[in-house]
DNA sequence: GATTCTATGTCAGAATACTGACATGAGTCA
DNA sequence: TGACTCATGTCAGTATTCTGACATAGAATC
C-alpha cells in the first residue's frame, strides 16, 4: 500500500497535477486538520510495523496480544480486546487461533466468573522476543528525528487528545 | 467497542485489578510506546468519528472520499486511496458504490490515459456538508484541551514521526 | 521505434474485523 | 431472596479491506 497523503503540492508519486489551489472551502483544511495528520501517522505506523511482523508470519494484532500476555499474564479476552483495540469478539478469533498454534494456554474451566485468563507458552514468549526486537526498530526510527523533549511534548500531547475524545 | 486501554492501574472497566507490577521486561513499556499510544489515539479518533458518521449513514472512508473529491476535484481512483489509507481496490469497491448512489460522477471513457477523474455531483456536496459539520466538532474536541502552541507542537512532531518512517 | 518500467483500473478470492444476539455469572439494590 | 444491571464468552452472519493477478496506457531508456 502506499503511503503517500494528499499535500498540497501533489501526492508524491508521479501524477501529472492535476493542479488544484486549495484551501477556499467550509470543510476542513486537511493540512490543519489534526485528526488527518493522525489518521495519516497511524496508517505509515501500521504500514512499518506490517512490514517487519509478516514475515515473522504474524498480524500487528497478533503482536500486540503476545505483548500485553507478556506484560500482564492472566488477562482475559475482553481484556486483551481492549488493549488492542478490537472487538472481544474479534480477539476471541484470534485467541483461540494462537491457543491452537501453542502460543496461548487458557483452563478449561473459568476459576471464577466466565473469564478464562490467558497465559503465554513457552513458544509464545519465544515467538514475542522476535517480534518485540522487530517492533522496537520500527520505534525506534519513528523517534529517530525527536529528541527527548520533543517525545515527551508529543505523548502528552496525545494523551491530552485522547482524553478530550474519552471523556 | 470500548475504548480502554491498558494502563498501569488496570483498564477504566470494572476488571477485578488482576495486579501486575507492571514493566520489568526486555521489550516494549507500554506507557512509554509512541507506537501504542499513536494506535489509541487513532483509536479513539476513529470510534468518535464512526459515532457522529454512522447516523448520517456514512463510514469514515466514505467521509474522506468526499472531503478529498471536494478539495481537490478531479482525482482518480488511485489518488483518493492514497488520500484515504486504504489500496486503490478498495476505493474502487467504495466508488462505484457513491457512483451508483449518484454522490459521484466519472466520465465513462478516460479523458487521458486509464484515469477517470472523479467529482462530486450536487448530492454529493449536500451529503458532504452534512458530514462535514458533524466531523468538525469532533475534530474541535480532540482539541479542546490543547492550546495553539501546542496543537503546532503536536502536528509538527507527528509530521516528524511520518517523515521518519517513510524514507 | 522497440523495450522496459511504472501506474492505473479492475476482477476474483481470502482474510480480518465488525454488528447483532444469546446465555451465563457476579454485583447491586430493594 | 428476587429483580435488575452489567460484563463476559461465544455463535452466526455481514461488511470492509486486503492480497494476488491481469491487461492496458504513458513515460523512460536505449
Amino acid at each position: 500500500m502506499s503511503q503517500s497523503a494528499i499535500t498540497p503540492g501533489g501526492t508524491s508519486s508521479s501524477d501529472a497535477d492535476r493542479g488544484e489551489t486549495n484551501s477556499e472551502r467550509a470543510g476542513l483544511d486537511l493540512d490543519a486538520s489534526l485528526g488527518y495528520l493522525l489518521k495519516q501517522a497511524a496508517s505509515v505506523l501500521h504500514t512499518a510495523m506490517d512490514a517487519v511482523l509478516r514475515p515473522l508470519g504474524m498480524t500487528i494484532t497478533h503482536y500486540a496480544c503476545l505483548e500485553l500476555l507478556a506484560q500482564r499474564p492472566g488477562l482475559s479476552n475482553s481484556d486483551l480486546a481492549r488493549g488492542t483495540f478490537v472487538t472481544r469478539q474479534s480477539m476471541n478469533t484470534l485467541l483461540r487461533a494462537m491457543e491452537r498454534d501453542g502460543l496461548v494456554s487458557r483452563p478449561a474451566q473459568p476459576p471464577v466468573g466466565r473469564i478464562l485468563p490467558a497465559e503465554l507458552t513457552e513458544l509464545g514468549h519465544r515467538q514475542l522476543a522476535t517480534a518485540s526486537a522487530a517492533v522496537k526498530t520500527v520505534e525506534l526510527r519513528m523517534r529517530s528525528k525527536l529528541d527527548a523533549e520533543q517525545q515527551s511534548e508529543l505523548r502528552h500531547h496525545l494523551r491530552s487528545s485522547i482524553d478530550a475524545l474519552t471523556e
